[in-house]
DNA sequence: ATTATCTATAGATCTATAGATAATGC
DNA sequence: ATTATCTATAGATCTATAGATAATGC
């Protein structure tokens, strides 16, 4: 049962990561799209990395595209996947978007390599890239359905949506630019409730419930 | 007194900008950097979008990357006289902030080309753009200077600033996601004051004397 | 036999320089 | 003479493929 794998063994050292090649890949070009762009980090560099010769990552990827696709489905699902458990519950709105605010903020800042930057890559506008855009256009529409739900007037709804993001993805710009403590998540729900001009006491459940509702995804 | 210039003459059309041969240049590559992305747009695609050869951008430019350095020199450069005249001035920081702000959204809304989404690419924490990034940490120090003055509390005022930046240039990830109506200006320094948790009163202060204040700017 | 790696390289770039050319200025 | 453009190209990449190699699996 031990760790022993088929294939001739790399030339110089092991996994990185230790969780094989793909692994190794993937960690690697997370940080050098990241810091270097896309473009500009070439798959020699990556490979070099991940600990491999630059041919071998078509083994595992057939396109360069492929690595920064894979990294941006990787992303965005597990925000997918709170979002969508979200909207099937029934605590109050402003619980719920407190929550998914907390979710995706601790994604975000907990990430190795902070790979929400990737999505602010010009080249990401590429067809080959459509599938993420799809579904980080879901995340979006679900966060304007619960800013809606609170209650936000309708004409509002989507302009309050993008405020939200927008206070979101501040921990994508803090780490980018290099910042040792980023904001508490909980710091970043509360004031994404107060842009949206939610009363006080709707702000207050909200934080009060928050962590329960959290507490009871999947 | 006529437009005659000296040098060989273009051999296909002239001046896409009308303003010669730097500004075509500049406009090309602010273009092309914002949509596919530093080292994706080459040299060879902006000299065509600006009607010259590949060669002839070495005239007015020494390497490629000064081509990047102003575009963000010149972005950034309207903000900081903006934040520096704010500074200096003895209205309610409220209403500075609001002013700032309001400032601020309209130039990234009203720019040709999407510049402000410039500063979002990795490249540029590349040696090479120093100049640029310190102009910008002038600027994030004059929003944090500002924020403190609105009475935030000492620890809380990087953080407030940070959130306050982070809804002035959502505007710059609404045009990259092709929005077509971008929100008010005035719409996100009302949000950036209630992110601060500034009080009512307080607020609609500055939201009344804000445009006065925008106003008597030079 | 299958697999994952390696070495080697073809073909397509891309940046920056060298030097010629076609205008205006003096 | 000066200037801004042009053509041509050297040299340095960079992506992706072809085919060899060194392991394990059967």
């Amino acid at each position: 049962m031990a760790a022993t794998r088929t294939g001739r063994p790399r030339a110089s050292g092991s996994s990185p990561t230790g969780l094989g090649t793909r692994a190794d890949v993937l960690a690697a070009a997370a940080a050098l799209f990241g810091t270097r762009g896309y473009a500009s980090a070439s798959t020699h560099a990556i490979a070099e990395a991940a600990g491999i010769r630059q041919a071998t990552l078509y083994h595992h990827f057939a396109r360069k595209q492929d690595i920064l696709l894979a990294l941006l489905l990787d992303t965005v699902q597990p925000s997918l996947d709170v979002a969508a458990e979200l909207l099937a519950r029934d605590e109050e709105p402003a619980a719920r978007l407190w929550a998914l605010c907390v979710a995706d903020v601790t994604l975000l800042a907990d990430a190795p390599h902070n790979t929400g930057a990737l999505y602010l890559l010009p080249e990401v506008s590429d067809a080959a890239f459509e599938p993420f855009r799809d579904r980080r256009s879901e995340l979006e529409t679900t966060y304007r359905t619960l800013v809606a739900a609170c209650g936000v007037a309708p004409g509002a709804a989507a302009a309050g949506a993008s405020l939200v993001l927008a206070l979101v993805e501040s921990v994508i710009l803090q780490r980018k630019g290099g910042q040792t403590a980023t904001l508490d998540a909980t710091t970043i729900a509360a004031a994404a409730l107060r842009v949206l001009d939610l009363d006080t006491a709707t702000r207050e459940r909200a934080a009060t419930a928050g962590p329960g509702v959290l507490a009871a995804l999947g």
